[in-house]
DNA sequence: TTGACATATTCCTATATCGGTATATATTGT
DNA sequence: ACAATATATACCGATATAGGAATATGTCAA
């Protein structure tokens, strides 16, 4: 078996730094595929080709405009990646320090507190 | 060009579900190989050879303990990711949906009050 | 030393990728 | 109908993968 597919997953799909860029460029608005191709300094096909896959993993969308095509970000299929590394802000995160050390407290309470009687 | 490889990044290392739910499963508190390999229900070798993308990304630590090797979680090598996908959580959390309405309302706000004079 | 246990590495194969280039499709204006 | 513009697709090549199986390395205990 390979590697699984970039369009199994917004986790794979993600995985490709560009795709990152073209979902941070579309953060502001639609943008139609050349406005991309400028921005990101890459040829035309390849743009095309990211944008399908990440369009296959729901996270844009697209609109026709005459001979234009807008592409607008669909935020919520990145959803499932914050959900999970969210998990792991304990990590690095100041509020969730303090929160253990709350924690902590009040368990060297309980244990001072005999519980039974 | 192929695709970037998996240890490039700690996006490209977690986009391989076995490889999250290893983290997962070190959330709890450092383990050795065999209790991992148990608990994902893999052959040995794709376990270590998992452990070895994450660890080249630094998102996991080992420690020798006899003829055992404990890996303990790094978070802190997620948070790259989290720090990316946050900008997008306005796409789905009703907090930012709330702030939206609120900046709205300034807008309108402003608006209504011919700021020049 | 020998054997049991724990883990890492090597070799294999099939597959999906990314970039580049060329080409196809569709729409607009003249 | 034709040229120009915008976008998508097809084809090619090199490469890194994931799983499987076999094997190597390292450590403990008797």
């Amino acid at each position: 078996m390979a590697r699984a597919a970039t369009t199994t997953d917004a986790f794979n799909a993600v995985a490709e730094p560009r795709r990152r860029q073209i979902l941070d460029a579309l953060v502001a608005g639609e943008l139609p595929v050349n406005d991309l191709v400028r921005l990101l300094g890459l040829a035309q096909p390849q743009v095309s080709k990211h944008l399908r896959v990440l369009r296959e993993v729901g996270v844009v969308d697209v609109r026709d405009e005459g001979r234009r095509r807008l592409y607008r970000l669909n935020g919520q299929a990145l959803k499932p990646i914050h959900d999970w590394v969210k998990n792991y802000e304990r990590s690095w995160s100041v509020r969730f320090e303090q929160l253990d050390i709350v924690l902590e407290e009040l368990k060297h309470l309980e244990d001072d507190d005999g519980s039974d009687k």
